[in-house]
RNA sequence: GGGAGCAUAGCUCAGUUGGUUUAGAGCAUCUGCCUUACAAGCAGAGGGUCCGCGGUUCGAACCCGUGUGCUCCCA
């Protein structure tokens, strides 16, 4: 069979990921088995894979492949999310296009239209999971909008409500005078506005000012009025307070005084607090609970009235007092001539400001107070707080847990309702007067309704809430209702498989999401939702940036999937990740993975090459034992540290290690060992070995790299199974002995090779090589190799220096290269010098160590052994180097 | 404003409870090679005041303090 020249991925990739799939390999049964669960963390049903999919999505399969492979059922859930806000925004922008407007829809259309744009293009991520290699279990794929998913998303909310979890509370959102609709801030576009600001005096109580008429007497700021700025004139009817740093000298003795609301003379009290700038306006600042975000923290704190002074449609309200009914930016042209009439004006100017626009009216938005449903989360957040803490929920990198606990002990009520119709809707219902009611049915609500108010209203009376619930809550749900943990409460696979093993996530979402599935589990389920979490970082581009639509820098996968193959683009993912550090995102690490399905393609060419010329030789017996006995150590060696990394998550760690192992141990000296010459036969037993040391280097890197490692596999020899689901066989202990015999052969040919280079010795020509050591024994195992690797005609053994020949130290021995070439003694001289200088350094820094009594005394007993160790063989070292010297 | 974290080779990062040969890897760079698996390759090499300062210790990249610079999260 012709292989050709070059790996190529396509055809090979496509062709697996259907036949794993024909065999059901990721369709996961409860069984006997010990289970390993992975719930995906549900992408957006509306995305398209980008490089953080890509990033979290390797993770996840790697850990369910090696489970896979290690004999334990793994189970990974597909599945997306309704996404309230981003989807509900699409289908608006599609229905726009379209030239229709959601105002003029019922909500009845708008879903209507919103399901069928979902059954188009929701779930277009599934499908490029699978491009990926991903081995979810397809027969699974849940989304958080399903039938049973909704109703246990409503009935979570109708429990939290009976327990006295969830409350209505007031909030400050974005309101949309024109459309008169709440607006998500996404639907807030700000721009920069040219405004003015105004300078407007209060009186101060007890001074000389008179609110009703300033220009009347002479009067001192500070003591008979204060000076406010704002852009918001209109505005002052509704004030609250005048606030100021407290640390502002102009300022201090009016703390706790009172000041006149011009126009309509309401006191207000001027108090200190830092959130006021010094060096803004006058460092004074008017406090507007009702309309203004910040005012409203600021009332909160102080305990401030909130006066409304706006209808919903933007026009002033009877709070007010003044305008009545007039729209709000009218309101704002005739308050300054009325002000300015009484002398409240010390003057205007000009300022650029950033301003709220509604994305879907374009009018200016108004902050303003509205009733939201909240979770009251102090009851839920303990156990929650608990579990991370006692560790029986890990967190990889272990440093998210400080910031979990910041977060989980200074934790704020939740406000779960959105202006929003695609999503779980609210099931509460209202009556004319207010009354309310939450409840499955209207049916139910109107009779719990009919309970509570003065009158007997009718179902066709009650109106149910209009709003959504944040996304994140029916998120928090995922690991158990994907097993109908709820709609099938104490069902057989949700016993089986929750909680599940581990979550792989971005840190950003660590509270939106990780914290509440963490309280969910708890709360339904009296469990954790998982046993581990995994961090991963955040993709960014090659200058730090993060990925983004706008700034373009947002590689197409796909089309890298296409250019360099699933698997050469996991690696590249992979292979500087580690957990929870941001990834600078490169192309070249990419190229890295396609040179390395290249080279494994390279090696398997060679190996095949060999598959006409098995023979039974005796030839170089002894040399190849060896190289046979090293590899199987080493490899061996290398699956116990990647073992262990992969339990401890290191996984960028542990690719690292498997590359290294094939490129260099495998390829560059092994396989170097062991290849016959020209057209020479192979040694059975060295074939044999090497096809099975090849299948066990594919089933460490498969969960990385699982099409091209599974291609190899059956191309190496005629298969009884597949590698994805061959499992790992145990490993037998090591013995380190015949390591460092191959370190020692590694660093002699280094050490020979460097020579041969710096004394221009080409390639082609042959030396003869004289060693001189005490162990000429081990040297005869190593022999062979040793005369191939290093180009030598001949190997003599000597136990003194020999003359005219290029001189080479390795540890305690001597080599000497004999070449048909004019010997550069300056060169080799310095050379020898600068070794020299560089052990006796060493050995003066072991000196001062152990001529310190302190250390001696203190220092543990195997520290001081090794440190005598360290001595005793730079000594023999030195002592090599100095009789070459002597030799020169 | 509140909080968390980071700083080690040109770049990206390891460095596992302070001692394992005066700090390791990959990429990049330089030198020499088109050597019958691979130039998407082979063989070799160079490159570091472990951010600055102070402290603890027999011993610090690692622990403590402080300064500087950067990043993220929440408001």
């Amino acid at each position: 069979m012709e292989l050709s020249k070059n790996y190529l991925p396509t055809p090979i990739e496509s062709k697996w990921y259907e036949h794993w799939l024909s065999k059901k390999y990721f369709s996961s049964k409860p069984d006997e088995r010990e289970p390993y669960t992975v719930v995906i963390p549900p992408p957006n049903v509306t995305g398209v894979l980008h490089m953080g999919h890509c990033l979290n999505n390797t993770i996840q399969d790697i850990l369910i492949r090696r489970a896979r492979m290690q004999g334990k059922n793994a189970c990974w859930v597909p599945g997306t999310d309704h996404a309230s806000i981003a989807t509900e925004a699409k289908v608006v922008a599609m229905l726009r296009e379209r030239g229709i407007a959601k105002s003029s829809l019922s909500r009845d259309e708008f879903l209507s239209y919103a399901w069928e744009w979902k059954d188009k293009y929701g779930g277009i991520i599934l499908q490029q999971l699978r491009k990926m290699g991903c081995s979810l279990d397809w027969d699974r794929t849940s989304f958080t909008m399903d039938p049973d998913y909704y109703d246990s998303v409503i009935n979570v909310f109708i429990d939290l409500y009976k327990k006295g979890h969830i409350y209505r509370g007031k909030r400050m959102i974005n309101w949309d005078v024109k459309a008169q609709t709440a607006l998500s801030d996404e639907e807030v576009i700000y721009k920069e506005v040219q405004s003015k600001l105004y300078y407007i005096r209060y009186a101060i109580e007890g001074g000389n000012a008179d609110n009703n008429n300033f220009g009347t007497t002479e009067l001192t700021p500070n003591k008979d009025y204060i000076t406010i700025a704002t852009v918001r004139p209109e505005t002052i009817l509704g004030d609250a307070a005048i606030c100021v740093n407290p640390t502002d000298e102009r300022y201090i003795h009016l703390h706790g005084k009172y000041a006149y609301v011009p126009l309509i003379n309401r006191k207000i009290k001027i108090i200190p607090d830092e959130y006021v700038t010094l060096d803004f306006g006058t460092g004074a600042l008017k406090v507007t609970p009702a309309h203004d975000m910040n005012d409203y923290q600021l009332g909160n704190k102080y305990n401030l009235e909130v006066i409304d002074t706006m209808n919903d449609d933007g026009t002033m309200s009877e709070a007010a007092q003044l305008y009545i009914g007039e729209d709000r930016f009218e309101v704002r042209k005739k308050i300054i001539p009325a002000l300015e009439a009484k002398g409240h004006i010390v003057k205007i100017e000009e300022y650029t400001n950033q301003v709220g626009f509604s994305e879907r009216t374009d009018v200016v938005v108004e902050p303003r107070l509205s009733l939201q449903w909240w979770v009251s989360m102090k009851n839920l957040a303990t156990p929650a707080l608990d579990s991370v803490l006692n560790d029986d929920i890990h967190f990889h990198p272990a440093k998210f847990k400080n910031l979990y606990r910041h977060w989980m002990e200074n934790i704020k009520d939740w406000c779960i309702s959105r202006q929003l119709w695609w999503g779980h809707r609210i099931p509460a219902w209202y009556a004319p007067d207010g009354t309310y009611a939450v409840a499955k049915t209207a049916a139910e609500a109107v009779i719990e309704i009919n309970k509570k108010a003065a009158t007997s209203f009718s179902i066709e009376q009650i109106r149910q809430d209009d709003d959504c619930l944040d996304t994140w809550f029916s998120s928090w749900l995922w690991p158990f209702e994907v097993f109908k943990g709820l709609s099938n409460p104490g069902n057989e696979e949700l016993k089986y498989y929750y909680p599940t093993n581990t979550l792989v996530t971005a840190p950003e979402i660590i509270f939106f999401w990780v914290a509440r599935m963490i309280m969910a589990g708890h709360e339904y389920q009296h469990q954790k939702p998982f046993k581990d979490v995994y961090f991963t970082g955040i993709v960014r581009d090659k200058q730090g940036r993060k990925m983004s639509k706008s700034l373009g820098n947002s590689p197409d996968l796909l089309g890298l999937i296409d250019q360099y193959g699933a698997d050469a683009v996991r690696f590249g993912i992979m292979i500087a990740s580690p957990a929870g550090n941001d990834i600078l995102f490169d192309e070249s690490a990419l190229e890295q993975g396609r040179n390395f399905n290249n080279k494994l393609w390279n090696a398997l060419k060679l190996v095949k090459g060999w598959e006409d010329r098995i023979a039974v030789t005796t030839h170089n017996n002894q040399t190849n034992n060896f190289a046979l006995d090293w590899f199987e150590t080493r490899l061996n060696q290398v699956s116990i540290d990647v073992d262990a990394m992969l339990t401890q998550f290191r996984l960028s760690e542990a690719l690292k290690t498997i590359y290294s192992l094939i490129w260099d141990d495998f390829c560059s000296w092994y396989l170097e060992w062991i290849k016959p010459g020209f057209e020479q036969p192979i040694d059975t037993e060295i074939y044999h070995k090497t096809i099975g040391y090849f299948e066990k280097l594919m089933q460490l890197l498969h969960p990385f790299m699982p099409f091209i490692t599974e291609e190899i596999y059956h191309l190496l020899k005629p298969q009884s199974e597949d590698l994805c689901v061959k499992q790992y066989a145990p490993i037998a202990s090591i013995n380190t002995e015949i390591l460092t015999g191959g370190e020692l052969l590694k660093q002699v040919i280094s050490s020979l090779r460097d020579a041969r280079n710096k004394n221009q010795i080409k390639p082609k020509d042959t030396i003869k090589l004289h060693i001189n050591t005490a162990n000429v024994v081990s040297y005869h195992a190593i022999e062979s190799i040793l005369t191939k690797q290093v180009n030598a005609a001949e190997i003599f053994y000597t136990t003194s220096s020999v003359p005219n020949t290029i001189m080479v130290n390795v540890e305690k021995d001597q080599f000497f290269i004999e070449a048909e070439k004019q010997l550069d003694t300056a060169a080799m001289k310095a050379s020898l010098i600068k070794d020299l200088t560089y052990e006796q350094n060493f050995l003066a820094s072991v000196m001062k160590k152990l001529g310190n009594d302190k250390f001696v005394q203190n220092a543990k007993p195997e520290v001081i052994e090794l440190e005598r160790k360290k001595q005793s063989d730079a000594e023999a070292r030195i002592a090599t180097i100095e009789e070459s010297l002597k030799s020169l």
